[in-house]
DNA sequence: CTAACCGTACTAAGTCACTTAATACAGTCA
DNA sequence: TGACTGTATTAAGTGACTTAGTACGGTTAG
């Protein structure tokens, strides 16, 4: 499911993008399926099809999916689920741990709480959409 | 030093907002002292006055500065160096390493990260502003 | 007191990204 | 053929951000 914040300051396009691509890399929409189309999700959305237009291109631009005219978008199979986006999330983290020693934070303590982290992540599989 | 980037997404006033936040959370400037007034700092930036007048209006709202009339901008006393931003960047590293375990990324990976992280922070510290 | 600072407030204008709307065209397929 | 697909284009509206200019009252050194 896609959820559009429109106090959020990101632009939607963007919030679809990354809504589109929390699904695809936690394996919610399978490899070399099929997305909705531009009409279709625009519909479901209640927002222009340009701008699923957009969120499409830039997925697409990212190497997340691909397009076939007159057939529809589909999934790379090339994505690795967690591959791509992990790399990202661990510079993220990395940037994160090293900001909070630089605040004086104990390692120990950044530590715990990594292991704390995710400890109930059983029942969170959808696929709705 | 306070660098602004014209090419982020991020309005200006928001880039200066969170530079501030940072000198002072890293106690580059002290409590109690004397930020810059809103045109000399709109000087040395090269930016409207009105520009800087929002980041010193947000950063008091959110508590980290106060103003006085006539006197000029100061750090407040009740900062607690890292403590406030410290509190939301640790909500922040335990969602990350939630996701990426989600992803499947074992634990003693993400441990190793943030025991590399933040290796060279001895000559940082800066008060240029 | 005066001048030079300070924060604050307001209006007007311009710019730009985002979004919508309305088409249009070509490819796919039952 | 008709109903879908993706893609492209132009035009318009909106809103946030930024600038510019001006103004007012408080503070402070000379």
């Amino acid at each position: 499911m896609i959820t559009l914040n429109y106090r959020d300051s990101r632009p939607i396009y963007e919030q679809i993008q990354e809504g589109l691509k929390r699904l695809i890399v936690t394996g919610a929409i399978a490899a070399e399926e099929r997305l909705p189309s531009v009409r279709t999700l625009a519909t479901q959305l209640s927002i222009n099809p340009n701008t699923i237009q957009r969120a499409y291109a830039e997925l697409e631009r990212e190497g997340y999916c691909y397009s076939v005219p007159g057939k529809g978008s589909f999934v790379s199979g090339s994505v690795d689920t967690g591959e791509k986006r992990g790399k990202e999330l661990k510079d993220h983290l990395f940037a994160l741990a090293a900001e909070l020693k630089f605040l004086g934070v104990p390692e120990e303590e950044l530590l715990e709480l990594v292991r704390r982290a995710g400890a109930a992540e059983t029942d969170k599989k959808e696929g709705t959409l």
